[in-house]
DNA sequence: TTAACGTACTAAAACGTTTGAGAAAAGATT
DNA sequence: AATCTTTTCTCAAACGTTTTAGTACGTTAA
């Protein structure tokens, strides 16, 4: 009710026990007596004490809070589809495992004016999660490159744990699919240079390799991701091509947005004129007629595989294992990819 | 580089001078010469010193943390747009003024088992905001009794401080705009009983009534927030009527997404056989073809005006006015109204 | 010359925990 | 009866800060 503060003390007064002996109670020390215990443990709540997290975490160098580092394009990853899936499920994990979870600063402006790394020991986070655009951000490396357990998302360090989405793996799959729907002229509109992009963009011309087919560079175009408007310049830019593509695929659902603006306005039908797909999974994707063929990420896998490799890194340091988790996303098969005119 | 920690007695050493000399440097006391000032802050920037935060909080009973629980329908509000855009902005606004934010758990199944109010008093946040479906949660109303300082965003209670988005005047917007269109048959598909629902109902009745139409209680449904399928559903069971609307309103962006699978399904072409809006101003609405109308959220605004007023509220809890701000959002006609058919 | 004052510093307690070392009492072993 | 164990508890230091009261010293006013 009120924000009394009841401290051991307290406890150890009305129980007439020493300090040490009512914390050794509430931790379950077997160098107490179970009576007693109980007895505590009585009091404990009658009087309503609730541990200090700035006492233990002084004490104990344990926070039991860890850091989260998700940054995105607009320097926010909360409003960021993906992001904010994964970071939902790794949140979710966290929690259950007794772990709050605390934004490591992306606001440049803040007063004090902390690098990520102060920041995360100013916090003393037990361990610290990065998903992050720009894994080459000078003070994203100082983080990496410290002795704090990290695990990262979507991008792969020597000496750190990380999560990866099977993004060739998709990306053939997609790939593969309109491929076997017939589709030779495949145009990518794929983001902005990053692991992810690579990786996608290698997978992409790999297995068209695998096909035998080869694109026009002009076929290959770049924009920022969830950005819908680039993808709708580039979109035109593609349709005006001597030879314009029969499919085109977009960095994102969202950019596919975008691109089906473009194609409407051209007066282009999906899937009879031309063909599209996506990539994430969106919610929306799924909710829009025709459904937007797309690659469905698996994000709870991420955010889940995250929170438990961190965590165990946490409780067992030496064990460090450096491994790359690689968590598939699943082809979804919408209504946006058809034979091609 | 490493996670070393360095405190102040350290500094301390290094200068020849008292730890409380060292601190009081740091801290710009006006009793501490400015030559040695100068030196401590030159020493500690050398030997790399920050702060301690769980030392810090401990002496003097402030974290610079605010805890946020935004809860959901799904027990998460990381993943749902409104919300997250608010968080978003509210989060910027801490930061900006040095705060940090930790999510208070929303997951009952996490091993302490602690309730909101719990902790919040465990974290020794300093402040508190609120954004929740179930605003009778007994555990929600536990934390807003308490004597920390909340702000709760959509829902008022006499003793807080509320953002609360102008839904009253979105629906009046709304209505009067498909109204002048010339909708006389509008119906309202809104969301489970919360205060929000409760002000766009008790709008959509007095406007229709100010206009001088009244509607069959068979336009009125309810379905949950942002669930496309059961506003899939309810479009069907519209439609079905023996004199079917010519305007659908509906309860979030999304849901009007479902009420357009059911209308396409049907053949119905919209906006020439059928006029929809949405509500919230997602980004996707804008993105599809025809843009969605919908009234536009200041999700900006409302976590901007929660953070300020939050961050008065700590720094001056006496102070503490109680006050509704209310944020209007604004309308955005997109193609999906049109005249009647 | 003495008291009053201003400046620049320090000592030490306090915040609420945890924990290893030790102590006291009771029980078990010779 | 003396010694060893076991059980149950307490002492006290420590974690890294902040802050109040106080000290030392030089300067100024009477």
């Amino acid at each position: 009710m009120s924000r009394n503060s009841v401290s051991l003390k307290d406890i150890s007064k009305a129980c007439g026990v020493s300090i040490a002996t009512v914390s050794k109670a509430l931790n379950d020390h077997s160098d107490i007596g179970q009576d007693t215990k109980e007895n505590i443990r009585r009091v404990a709540e009658e009087l309503g004490y609730h541990p200090n997290a700035a006492a233990q975490a002084l004490k104990t160098k344990r926070t039991n809070n860890i850091g989260v580092l998700f940054v995105d394009e607009a320097n926010s990853g909360l409003t960021h589809d993906y992001f904010s899936h994964v970071l939902d499920s790794f949140k979710r994990c966290a929690e259950q495992n007794g772990f709050d979870i605390t934004f490591i600063n992306a606001d440049k402006t803040r007063p004090d004016n902390m690098s990520y790394l102060t920041h995360a020991m100013y916090r003393g986070f037990d361990g610290v999660v990065i998903a992050c655009v720009d894994f080459f951000d000078p003070q994203v490396d100082e983080l990496i490159n410290s002795t704090i357990p990290v695990v990262t998302i979507d991008h792969i360090f020597y000496n750190r744990i990380a999560i990866i989405s099977d993004n060739a793996r998709g990306m053939r799959d997609l790939v593969s699919y309109v491929y076997r729907m017939g589709h030779r002229k495949i145009a990518y509109i794929h983001g902005l240079e990053s692991s992810v992009t690579r990786a996608r963009l290698a997978s992409y011309y790999r297995t068209l390799q695998d096909f035998g087919i080869t694109v026009p560079d002009e076929y290959v175009l770049a924009v920022p991701y969830r950005d819908s408007e680039a993808a709708y310049r580039a979109t035109l830019k593609l349709l005006s091509l001597p030879e314009p593509p029969t499919c085109i695929l977009y960095p994102d659902d969202f950019s596919a947005f975008g691109g089906i603006n473009a194609l409407s306005e051209k007066g282009l039908r999906i899937p009879d004129d031309i063909s599209i797909a996506g990539y994430d999974g969106t919610e929306i994707a799924s909710r829009v007629i025709p459904k937007l063929t797309t690659i469905a990420q698996d994000t709870e896998g991420i955010g889940k595989a995250a929170a438990e490799r961190l965590i165990d890194m946490i409780n067992n340091p030496k064990a460090a294992l450096i491994e790359q988790v690689v968590i598939e996303g699943k082809l979804e098969p919408g209504g946006t990819v058809g034979k091609p005119a």
